[in-house]
Formats: C-alpha cells, structure tokens, sequence
DNA sequence: ACCATATACCTTGTATTGCTATGTATACGG
DNA sequence: CCGTATACATAGCAATACAAGGTATATGGT
C-alpha cells in the first residue's frame, strides 16, 4: 500500500501540457516582450493587437504566479491620476521561457493544422 | 441579496473558451474527420499524425462528452482477438461543428502568431 | 488448469485552470 | 460627500487533463 499519487510535480518540468491548455501565459509573457506594462495595460494591449479577451480575475493571478516563478518583476508606480500601478516586466529568464514557449507553439500549431486541414478544406466524407 | 452566480450555463455557448484551454476535442473531431476509429486507435494517430500525445484517461471522457453532445456516434464491433472495440464516427452535427471550431482555432492562432512574432525574431529590447 | 501478457475500455480522485463576482484603495468631479 | 473611474486583488465555482487503477476478453506458455 504505497498511494503516493504525486511524487514530485516539479511545477516547471510540464510547462508544455500548460501550454496547450492555456495558451494565456504565454501571450501574456509574449505582451511584456518590448516593455514594462501594469495589469490592465496588458488587458487591453491584448484585446487589440490579437482579439484575446480575459477578465482581470484571470490577469492578476496569472502575473502572480508568473512572478513567483522568477519570469517576471513588478514595481508601483504613482500614477498622476487614480490608483497606483504596478508595472510588470520580463526577468532574463522570463525572456528565455518565452521564447521556447513561442517555439513550443509554433511546433504544435502547425501539428494541429496539418490535421485541420481535411477539415477546413471542407470536402467531408460523404458517406 | 439576489446571489445567482451561474444563472445558465448554456455549455453549448462557450465552446470556444474550451478551445482556448484544449484544443483536445477539436483534435478528436479532427482525427475522426475521414472515417471511424475507435479510442485506442484515435490516440495512436492523433501521436502518430500531429505529435499530440495523450492519455486514455483523458481521450475516454473526451469521447464520453462528445457523444453525449450528439457529435459523435458509437457502435460496439467484435475484434477478431482480444477485448471488442467502440468504433465512433461524426454525425453531421459533429461533422459542423468540428468545421466551426478549426474555423475559430485559424483565427486564434493567427492573432498569437502575430503576437508571437517579435519574440520569436530573436530580436529582444536591450533596454 | 493456471498465470502472464496484450488489447481495449472505463472510472476515481487530484491539481490546476479560467472566470464571475465581489471587495478594496486612490483620486477626481460635481 | 457621494458617484464615478481607475486599478489591483481574491474567494469560490465549474471544467479540465491526467495518473493510477480496475474490468473484460483472448492468446500463449508451462
């Protein structure tokens, strides 16, 4: 009777079934490439340049967790107006997981295309 | 006090949420676009055709719900050896709805490859 | 007769995720 | 002062992917 059921998750080593699931990460370490943003910065930045939607509840804990595993730094800043900001910007390391993360997409995106393209070539099996 | 926090769920309306998480069942309608295949064979290919590595543990369920969505079809077929298998295959629901969701995936990995684009030109801000 | 192996399907339990809803803090305008 | 805008944060929920284990059928070896 052993029932270890997880016997070292080793959060970093699964990065890749993360990405397929989420993809949300990696856009969002891919918002910071060229420079610091606060949270509702990257929000918006997101929506416009690639029409990814997602609500704040699903930002901020992102940036946490993307903090904590050293890929980030944050700072607060004044704002002139409102509610002070807190700036995020990639670490070294932080750059170095996007880009094998981008790589990582690239590879499954044209996977998944070449077994889409019966599909969207729309000549279905008649049968 | 109202307190409704699901009010309906609807699960049909937010499939493409789901596609943002998985991309596994659209992987599996995909698999199933040009005949029947049953689940250990649709795991074999998808790996075998896309690289798409998964477990049965997580293809079973898969199926589970999707026949249960009237996507998929299923039918129980004697093997000349060893265990019968479940042969599923798409129903014209099925075979629309797969159609729609690659549809949906060209759009969304078009707006991350766009965003992906200056992470994976190597060229990083020095800053 | 018995057991190991192979094939195939299925289920239980768990960690993690995205998100809705809500809460908190700061400043400005009337 | 109260409402509004901006901004960050979190509690709780539903759904997901998966590892681990279980069941069923047949074959081959001893």
């Amino acid at each position: 009777m052993v029932l270890l059921r997880k016997p070292k998750p080793e959060p970093d080593e699964k990065w890749e079934v993360q990405l397929r699931k989420g993809c949300l990460e990696l856009a969002i370490l891919a918002s910071l490439w060229s420079g610091k943003l606060y949270g509702l910065e990257i929000l918006r930045m997101l929506e416009e340049s690639s029409d990814l939607v997602l609500a704040e509840g699903t930002v901020y804990p992102i940036l946490g967790r993307l903090k904590e595993e050293g890929l980030l730094q944050s700072e607060w800043v004044e704002a002139e107006a409102g509610h002070p900001r807190k700036y995020y910007w990639l670490t070294p390391a932080g750059r170095q997981k996007a880009t094998m993360m981008a790589r990582f997409w690239n590879g499954f995106a044209a996977n998944l295309n070449h077994l889409l393209k019966p599909v969207l070539n729309g000549k279905g099996k008649t049968q």
